[in-house]
DNA sequence: TTCAATGTTGCAAGCAGTTCTCATTACGCT
DNA sequence: AGCGTAATGAGAACTGCTTGCAACATTGAA
């Protein structure tokens, strides 16, 4: 077996997408879009959510770093970006496989869960089809209280 | 024909509605009401337009008062408020015959336009039936570009 | 391998929208 | 008319986010 004297390592679909943009790769974007990647979809961090969970396993970012990051990879759709309308914005792994899921939110703990419906997405592309818009993007926030909060 | 001596004005219902809550009427909540009620439903105000719209009409009121006034009247439910998640959250005589629409958003201009859907409530009744959450409101934002805006 | 070009970072200042503090004003009740 | 207390105005403060700039790091060429 021939063991090669220099390795090619694949650039990562994060490295080759900067690269064809004329930017660059750094430890900090890499680092945002793994933190992302390690606790996988469904989960919906805000800036300071990233920001505190990378600073305390030891990581040195600025939170100006953070919401840099947090743009470009959304702008580079590896990430999605949901105004959920408490607190500051959040922040998930888009995943292919649920792309156009909406969430039902707790307004008093903050706890958000997933669903998915086609008359929703329908109904968007209906409203923007009516009126000659351009469509982009359509979300359903469902505010709610959930069974842990409802008596106080 | 007998003329009273006194009228006895029937309380408007922001009137009897602050009442019982031991609230009081002052012109300022008159203002702001009336010129929603003055408009007419389907417009999408700011508080920074609500407040430049009144003192440009030569009413002296503060934009913090604006604010809290706003927050009370959507409490009072004579209002509705929007999160179209562009600029400021905007607020909106709460029809009593469209009480659940939608809105689609013209991203470049604000220009927003409103649609009702039976699908997209009962989606939202689903979602928080089948977490156990009790609804309290579900909203769908529509993200688009108008015609008018869609060559630059 | 070195180096220059230029993209990126950290920091602090800035900004937009909203809320808060507190002294003053003015409803609403008698 | 007078009193108790709710509401207002003015500005400071706050939150979430963006930006300007000097120092720094990555990349590609030499
Ligand atoms: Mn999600
Ligand atoms: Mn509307
Ligand atoms: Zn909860
Ligand atoms: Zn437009």
């Amino acid at each position: 077996m021939i063991v090669p004297t220099s390795y090619r390592t694949h650039p990562s679909p994060l490295e080759s997408g900067l690269r064809l943009d004329g930017k660059r790769m750094t430890p900090q974007r890499k680092r945002v879009l793994s933190l992302f990647e390690e606790i996988g979809s469904g989960i919906h961090l805000s800036a300071e959510e990233v920001h505190s969970k990378l600073t305390s396993s030891g990581e040195r970012v600025s939170l100006a770093t953070i919401y840099r990051t947090l743009k470009l990879l959304v702008k580079m759709t590896f990430l999605n970006e949901l105004d959920l309308s408490e607190g500051g914005n959040r922040f998930e792994l888009l995943s292919h496989d649920h792309p156009d899921h909406h969430h039902l939110i707790c307004i008093r703990c903050g706890r958000t869960e997933e669903f998915e419906n086609n008359e929703v997405i329908n109904a968007g592309k209906a409203a923007a089809k009516n009126f000659g818009f351009k469509l982009l993007e359509s979300s359903l926030n469902v505010r709610a209280v959930c069974p842990l909060c409802i008596n106080k």
